[in-house]
RNA sequence: GGGCCUGUAGCUCAGCGGUUAGAGCAGGGGACUCAUAAUCCCUUGGUCGCGAGUUCGAAUCUCGCCGGGCCUACCA
C-alpha cells in the first residue's frame, strides 16, 4: 500500500473561488478519491496563503485586521469547496504556528547550508502608509514611451521593463502620495548553490515534459539568480528570527504552508510527522498551475533537500480555463464564483465535466457551455444514470438474483477494463478514463434494449429471466458507479443506497452483487437545464460593473458598484482647471478601422474630425473590437496629443477608453447629436 | 524576436509507422415505449492545415510554410 499526500496550491485570502480555481481542487480530489478508493493510504492537504502586501491592503481598506479578513475568506473558502464535494483531510492556513516554526526550521537550514546573502536594495517607499511598495503598488509614467499611469515593473503600452524607482512621476497605490526612494536590508537564498541538484530533479520525471523542457531551457542554462525573500515591515506575515524588522515574502512561507499544515493534521490524528515528510517512502504530490511552476519546481525542491525534507515525488501541472473559447471575463459574465454556479447547478456536473477534460498535459481547457450541457445530459443522465432508472423498478420487489446470471460476458468484460480505468485515472488523464468509462456503458443500454424487461414483466412465467436481466443492468450500472465515483461521489452513494451495498472499494468492481434488496428507485441526477446555465451568466455579468447599465440608472438609486476599480488605480493627484484645459479631446467619426496584422494589441484608424481634417491613430483595441465594427461611430480622441512614430507608422493622437486592457476594453462614445469636430469638456 | 504546445468529420476528441481513418454528440431515416422528450438500430459526413522529404508503406517520423494558443523579451 502507497503512502500519499497530496496538495493543492494555497488559494489566497483575497479573494473567492471561482471556475478557474475549480479546474485545480477538482482535479486534485478526484485524483485523491482515486486513490483512497483504490486501497493507497492517501491525504488531502490544503490551506489558505494568508500573507502580503495585498492583504494588508484589502484589511485596510475594509477597516478591519488582517486576522479578521483572512477568516472570513478562509470560512468562504471552505464553503466553496464543500459545496462542490472537494475534500480536504485538512485545511489550514499558512498564518498558523506550525508553519511558522517549519519557516524558522528551513531558515536555520539555509543559514547553516551558507546560502543566506544580505544586500541593499533601493525601493520606493510611500511615507504616509510608511510602507515599502511592491512594484504593482506603484504608478506612474512610462520612462521610454511616457504612457500615464503604468505599474511599476513594465509599461501596458510599450512593454518596456524598468523597475519602479524609473518612473516619472510615481504614485502610490496605497495612499496616492508620491514616494521616495529607500535603501532596505534584503534577504537572498542563494539557489544557484544548488543548481546541480536542481539540473537532475527537473528532469527525472517528476514534472511533465513540457515544464521540464521549459525550466532547462530558460533557468536552468544560466546561474540561477539569488532569490529575495525578505521584504522590510511592516509586513503581513513572519518576522524573519536573525532579522529583525524584515518578514518573509510570501512566496516562502506560502509552500512551508504544505508542511505546516501537514503537521496539523498529524497532531489531529495521532500521526508521526516524520513518517510522512522525512520519508522517502513517503509520496508527495502537489498539484499546481502552469503560473506558479517556477516557485514549485525550483525553489521549493532547494529548500526541500536543504532542510533534508521529502522531495516532491511529482509536480502535478494543469493549464487555465477558457470559457467558451475566451479568457474569463466579468463583462461577459463567464467570470463565475463557486458560489455562484452553486446557486443554480450540481456540483456534479462541473465535476464530470472537468474529467472529461483534463489529462495529464500543461494544456488549457475550455469550458464550453453548449458541450457541458450537452455531454452532462447525453453522458450521465441518458447513458448511465439511465441504464439504473429502466431496470430498478422491475427488482423493487425481488432484490437481486441470488446467483449471477449468464451475460455473455459483460460484467467479466466490464471488470477487466478496470486496470486500463485504473491507470488512467492514476496518470491524472482522466479524459481517458472517462472515454472508457462511457464506452463501457454504450454496451449496457442495448442489453437491455434486446432482453426487454417491460415485455418479460408481462408473464409471469417469466419472473426469474426478469429478475435475472435487471440483475445483470444493475450489476453493470454499480460498476459504471464504482468507476466513476472518484468524480461523482455522491452518484456511487447513492448507487450504494440503491443497491443496499456501499460502494467502498474499486475491487468491488470485479465481483457481481446478488442476492440484495433493491431500494425504490429516486432520481440520481437531474438534467442540466440550459436555463439555469444562462442564469448563472447573466448573474455573474450583472455583478460586475458596467457603464452601460449605470448609465440608465436615474437619480440616486442605489448602485452596488464594485470598488475595485479605484483600488487598483487610485485617482490621480489634483490638478488645476488650466491643466485640464491643455488637454484638447474632441469628438471624432471612425473613417476607417483596420487590422495591423503584425501588431498584437493594434488596430489602425482613420478619424474625422469634420470636414478635411482627418488623423491616423493607432490604438491598443485589437482584443476589445473587431475593425469593421468601429467604422462609422463616433468615439472621442485626443487631439492635441504629440504625434509619436510606432513601428507600423505615425499615430496622430489616442482615442480614449476605460477598462484594465485585454479584451476588457470600453471606448467611450459621446451622445446622440455631438459632431465630429467638437471639443469635450 | 525567442521557447513550448497545437491544427483529424458541424462540435469535443481518440488514433501517433502497417489492412478501406475511428468514437461520442449534433444531422438524416427507422424502431421501441421500461426509463429524467431518456433508449435502440441504420445512416450522411473527413484530399487527417498546406508543401516537400525519409520509407515497401505516413494522419502517424523529418524539414519548411500557414493558422490557433500559452509563456517570455535580460525577468519572477
Amino acid at each position: 500500500m502507497r503512502q500519499i499526500l497530496v496538495t493543492s496550491a494555497l488559494p489566497y485570502a483575497n479573494g473567492p473561488i471561482h471556475l478557474g480555481h475549480l479546474v485545480e481542487y477538482l482535479q486534485t480530489d478526484i485524483w485523491v478519491r482515486f486513490q483512497k478508493l483504490y486501497g493507497n493510504r492517501c491525504i488531502y492537504i490544503c490551506a489558505d496563503d494568508t500573507h502580503g502586501t495585498a492583504i494588508t491592503i484589502r484589511a485596510q481598506h475594509e477597516g478591519r485586521s488582517e486576522e479578521e479578513l483572512i477568516a472570513q475568506v478562509s470560512q468562504e473558502h471552505l464553503a466553496d469547496f464543500g459545496g462542490f464535494g472537494i475534500a480536504f483531510d485538512h485545511y489550514g492556513s499558512t498564518n498558523s504556528e506550525e508553519t511558522r516554526q517549519y519557516c524558522h526550521e528551513i531558515w536555520q537550514a539555509l543559514r547553516d547550508a551558507d546560502m543566506v546573502a544580505e544586500r541593499d536594495i533601493e525601493q520606493l517607499y510611500d511615507v504616509e502608509k510608511q510602507s515599502f511598495l511592491a512594484d504593482r503598488f506603484v504608478r506612474g509614467t512610462c520612462p521610454k514611451c511616457g504612457a500615464k499611469n503604468q505599474p511599476g515593473d513594465n509599461c501596458g503600452s510599450c512593454g518596456e521593463t524598468y523597475s519602479p524607482s524609473d518612473l516619472i512621476d510615481p504614485v502610490s497605490a496605497l495612499s496616492g502620495t508620491t514616494p521616495e526612494i529607500r535603501s532596505a536590508k534584503h534577504l537572498f537564498v542563494e539557489i544557484e548553490k544548488l543548481h546541480g541538484f536542481l539540473d537532475e530533479w527537473t528532469q527525472s520525471g517528476t514534472l511533465p515534459s513540457e515544464s521540464a523542457n521549459y525550466l532547462k531551457g530558460f533557468f536552468l542554462n544560466q546561474a540561477l539568480r539569488d532569490w529575495d525573500i525578505s521584504r522590510p515591515g511592516p509586513y503581513f506575515g513572519f518576522e524573519i528570527p536573525d532579522s529583525p524588522g524584515n518578514y518573509w515574502y510570501v512566496w516562502f512561507d506560502a509552500p512551508i504552508g504544505y508542511i505546516g499544515t501537514s503537521k496539523q493534521w498529524c497532531d489531529l490524528h495521532g500521526e508521526n510527522f516524520d513518517d510522512w515528510w522525512r520519508n522517502p517512502e513517503s509520496e508527495i504530490h502537489h498539484f499546481i498551475g502552469k503560473d506558479i511552476q517556477y516557485f514549485h519546481t525550483l525553489f521549493w525542491p532547494a529548500m526541500l533537500k536543504t532542510a533534508g525534507f521529502t522531495l516532491p515525488t511529482k509536480v502535478h501541472i494543469h493549464g487555465f480555463l477558457t470559457v467558451d473559447g475566451a479568457k474569463m471575463s466579468k463583462s461577459t459574465g463567464t467570470f463565475v464564483r463557486a458560489s455562484k454556479y452553486l446557486e443554480h447547478l450540481d456540483p456534479a456536473f462541473l465535476r464530470y465535466y472537468y474529467a472529461s477534460k483534463l489529462n495529464s498535459k500543461v494544456e488549457d481547457i475550455d469550458l464550453n457551455l453548449e458541450e457541458f450541457v450537452a455531454r452532462v445530459n447525453s453522458d450521465l443522465v441518458g447513458k448511465v444514470v439511465n441504464l439504473a432508472s429502466r431496470s430498478a423498478k422491475f427488482v423493487a420487489e425481488s432484490g437481486l438474483s441470488a446467483t449471477y446470471p449468464d451475460d455473455g460476458g459483460l460484467f467479466e468484460k466490464f471488470a477487466a477494463e478496470g486496470g486500463a480505468i485504473a491507470a488512467s485515472y492514476e496518470a491524472g488523464d482522466f479524459s481517458k478514463a472517462m472515454r472508457a468509462i462511457l464506452d463501457l456503458a454504450d454496451l449496457s443500454n442495448p442489453y437491455v434494449e434486446t432482453n426487454a424487461p417491460w415485455e418479460l414483466r408481462k408473464d409471469p412465467e417469466k419472473a426469474q429471466q426478469l429478475q435475472d436481466v435487471c440483475t445483470v443492468a444493475l450489476n453493470l450500472f454499480r460498476q459504471l458507479a464504482i468507476y466513476l465515483s472518484p468524480v461523482l461521489p455522491d452518484l456511487a452513494e447513492k448507487a450504494g443506497a440503491l443497491l443496499n451495498d456501499p460502494i467502498t472499494s474499486w475491487e468491488q468492481a470485479k465481483t457481481p452483487l446478488v442476492g440484495t434488496p433493491v431500494a425504490k428507485f429516486q432520481h440520481m441526477l437531474q438534467r442540466v437545464d440550459p436555463k439555469k446555465v444562462e442564469a448563472m451568466i447573466e448573474e455573474s455579468r450583472e455583478e460586475a460593473p458596467d457603464t452601460q447599465v449605470v448609465a440608465e440608472v436615474s437619480g440616486t438609486a442605489a448602485v452596488d458598484d464594485s470598488d475595485q476599480p479605484l483600488k487598483d488605480e487610485p485617482i490621480a493627484p489634483e490638478i488645476t482647471i488650466d491643466d485640464f484645459a491643455k488637454l484638447d479631446l474632441r469628438v471624432a467619426r471612425v473613417i476607417t478601422a483596420n487590422e495591423v496584422p503584425e501588431a498584437r494589441k493594434l488596430v489602425q484608424l482613420t478619424l474625422s474630425l469634420g470636414g478635411d481634417e482627418r488623423r491616423n491613430v493607432f490604438a491598443g483595441i485589437k482584443a476589445a473590437y473587431e475593425p469593421e465594427a468601429l467604422v462609422g461611430r463616433l468615439v472621442v480622441m485626443v487631439a492635441n496629443l504629440a504625434p509619436r512614430t510606432m513601428k507600423f507608422g505615425v499615430s496622430e493622437g489616442m482615442v480614449i477608453a476605460s477598462g484594465p486592457g485585454g479584451d476588457d476594453i470600453y471606448l467611450l462614445s459621446p451622445d446622440d447629436g455631438a459632431q465630429p469636430g467638437q471639443r469635450v469638456r
